[in-house]
DNA sequence: GCCAACGTTGGC
DNA sequence: GCCAACGTTGGC
């Protein structure tokens, strides 16, 4: 299983929007960029995520789940852009923030961390379990 | 609100 | 195929 991270400004689509689609999840839309679109295909169903807030925050604040593989994104009349679907699965006991995760010595490789504008990235193993450490849980 | 970093577009 | 111009993202 991989590890992501999604980005997304809180005020067009927030954790809370996300949490209130419940089960049924959402589609992670509106992506056009070639890099974060082949991330989205290489994603499997049962995939976790951290969901990250940019601009407001500025902090990884919930998990999510691939609960669909890439397809058209339906918000694009070109078929080449393409999304998976995301349901929230908890949110963090404590927000993680660019500024810890830039403080974190087994962070300072994180996409994050050195490429700010990738809206969909790839996360390891060990990044991944420095996040959690650093939310608490 | 500014600007640096990055990706994309289009002229040559 | 190169590269300048432009648009967008996101941290500050």
């Amino acid at each position: 299983m991989a590890f992501w991270l999604f980005k997304s400004e809180p005020d067009v689509f927030s954790w809370d929007d996300l949490v209130a689609k419940g089960e049924t999840g959402e589609e992670w839309n509106g992506v056009r960029n070639y890099q974060a679109r082949n991330f989205m295909r290489a994603m499997k169903v049962g995939d976790l995520g951290l969901f990250y807030h940019s601009n407001i925050g500025k902090e990884a604040v919930g998990i999510v789940q691939v609960i669909a593989e890439a397809h058209p994104d339906s918000t694009s009349a070109d078929p080449k852009w393409e999304c998976v679907d995301l349901k929230a699965v908890e949110s963090l006991p404590r927000p993680v923030t660019l500024e810890q995760a830039r403080g974190e010595p087994a962070l300072k490789d994180m996409v994050l961390v050195n490429n700010s504008r990738l809206s969909v990235q790839p996360v390891t193993d060990a990044e991944w379990a420095a996040i959690l450490k650093l939310a608490g849980s």
